[in-house]
DNA sequence: CATCATTTCTGGAACGATCCAGAGGAGACC
DNA sequence: GGTCTCCTCTGGATCGTTCCAGAAATGATG
């Protein structure tokens, strides 16, 4: 004898219980205030009973939406990766849920084509929408997708293609690190140096421009002052020692940790202590308060990341509803972790 | 005028195309060895012409199964996190895509309810199946899946649920650390400290009792050399002290990356050197291989979480497909990876 | 009371795939 | 030729929901 199975309740489960039609329990679930409240009242007691959750493959079926947002993992670049991803995808699954949507991850298979994947999900209509994040350097995928007409946004400005007019968020770096130079400055700093990346990325030019700019307003000189080369460790250590034996800044801002951690090293090598005072220490800001900057006490730019999950889900969601408004960027600004190397 | 746009192929459209039925295009995409050679070849080719793809929604329907596998994230924990998260998930997504699943995130509403967000999951059929990673003190949603005849598997063994009969992936702590003793053995050191977590951690003691077996194997007493606390870089700075002024160990071993920063901050304040030789440096290993490790060049136990990945979808697929075997946990041996500091 | 508008509820059709039972044809064997 | 088997292919039913058009009940109005 077979083991007695109740079966999953469907809406007609649930319609018999509370004596109505199938159709009125679909509408106390979708639009409650089509029902009289006695009704209302009495199916939901029946939802209750029974135990009764509407099936997603069959809503999804007939409204064609899944309530799925993709969300392309590229490779996990070790070391250099920061660990943004890890607290980004916390925030983006927290504002999702916030909207009754979910995220879906996946990969490529081949890592070097940017449209890998998108286009399967897309056609078999498992998701309704994409994230894109890796706009690092340009990003053909937004492109891809605009021309497609594929909901989606960005984390990240479409710097390289100025025709682009889809939705996006992003972060504020030359407005992060105009903080990091009033930081210093206002603790007496004058000679703050900058280490950078190479000219040919725009968010390091961005961040960049926000120590240039500053630091001009603030009636100081940026000559000589100013390195750039490879995100890695031993560029910054060079970079800084480099500096230090020239125009001897008293104050080093970093386009990332990561730099920043080079910077760091440099210092302690040479014996030379950490901290605000211009007098006999010397400053230290890093960009991204990743991991290793709360680990070895560095001050450094933090990005929003959860305002930015917010704020790209709302994006996404208008989008979706009202596919014809216009909609343009959010940039948001970030904020200075004050930690003890300045 | 509506603009023209042209309708999302379906199994009719493709068939229509080809010449046959609907059934029959079904059939050469799930069974192609029921057509003959060329009805097959003239479906693929329609199928290409048309750009089809089945959709997802309308086969999860039928077939009662969404291949999503959810994953539970629970809140970012700053500082404490050792950013393994990131790794893991690019892995899953990795290893599910291999299988055909997808990794569906989502979050509780109430993060202290282990078992929040399961059931919503699980009643409307979103997924298929969870993979469980918060185990690190005992494991309530293990319990509850379990006795729902839920389909899941464990990232983590059930310590103390002897009863627990679900599959599970884990990675061997205790042979990890007797890799790192074996390590710092070979290289001369005799005096072999180890900095863990409270007795009441189940992880922290097998890792410990790595340390303890091993050492005893090769002759080493253990006695006074131990410290035992939180899981900070504070405890780890303190214990370090606390243990050069008694036993004046000359490696130091620890539970985590986070207590190893803090036996590096000890020895730097100290003056004393790090590194393998036992004459006049002393060495450290920390456990994670995170980005801190990384960057402070800290030799570190890594978790072999691309491994984990692979045998967790692997167990789940096993588990979906033959639901009666029955079916053991998998013990992965964790590698060390040698920097500078040993 | 008759009429009409409004609110409330109903049941058939549809979404797009797979399950299933059976039809049709080719070949084997007596 | 007849019968039986095996290989291919077909079409109706079905999964559980929402859309849609219209029926029934209710209330307002002359």
């Amino acid at each position: 004898m077979p083991a007695r199975v109740r079966a999953v309740p469907t809406l007609d489960t649930v319609a018999a219980e509370a004596g109505v039609s199938r159709q009125t329990v679909s509408n106390a679930l979708n639009s409650p205030h089509l029902l009289r409240a006695e009704t209302l009242e009495r199916v939901q007691a029946a939802i209750d009973s029974l135990g009764y959750t509407p099936n997603r493959a069959a809503r999804n079926l007939r409204t064609k939406a899944s309530q799925l947002i993709g969300l392309r993992l590229d490779p996990f670049v070790e070391g250099s990766a920061s660990g943004l991803m890890d607290r980004f995808m916390h925030a983006l699954a927290e504002a999702c849920r916030d909207c009754g949507l979910h995220v879906l991850l996946f990969t490529a298979e081949d890592h070097t084509d940017p449209l890998d994947g998108y286009e399967a999900l897309l056609g078999s209509r498992a998701v309704d929408a994409f994230v894109v994040t890796d706009t690092y350097r340009g990003n053909p995928a937004a492109r891809w997708l605009s021309d497609r007409r594929v909901p989606f946004v960005a984390f990240g400005r479409p710097w390289d293609d100025s025709r682009a007019d889809h939705p996006w968020v992003d972060v504020d770096g030359r407005a992060g690190v105009a903080l990091a130079v009033d930081h210093v400055v206002d603790r007496g700093h004058q000679r703050v140096a900058w280490i950078g990346w190479h000219k040919d990325s725009y968010i390091g030019e961005d961040r960049r421009s926000g120590w240039v700019q500053r630091m001009h307003e603030r009636g100081l000189a940026t000559s000589k002052l100013s390195a750039r080369g490879d995100d890695t460790i031993d560029f910054g250590r060079r970079a800084a020692i480099a500096l230090l034996e020239g125009a001897a800044p008293t104050a080093f801002l970093c386009a990332s940790d990561t730099l920043a951690m080079g910077v760091l090293q440099a210092l302690r090598d040479k014996g030379i202590r950490t901290g605000g005072n211009p007098a006999h220490e010397v400053a230290v800001v890093g960009f991204d308060d990743s991991l290793p900057a709360q680990v070895t006490d560095l001050t450094s730019v933090r990005q929003p990341l959860e305002e930015v999950a917010v704020e790209l889900v709302r994006l996404l969601d208008e989008r979706m509803t009202h596919p014809m408004d216009e909609q343009r960027g959010v940039l948001l600004t970030p904020s200075l972790r004050l930690r003890s190397s300045s």
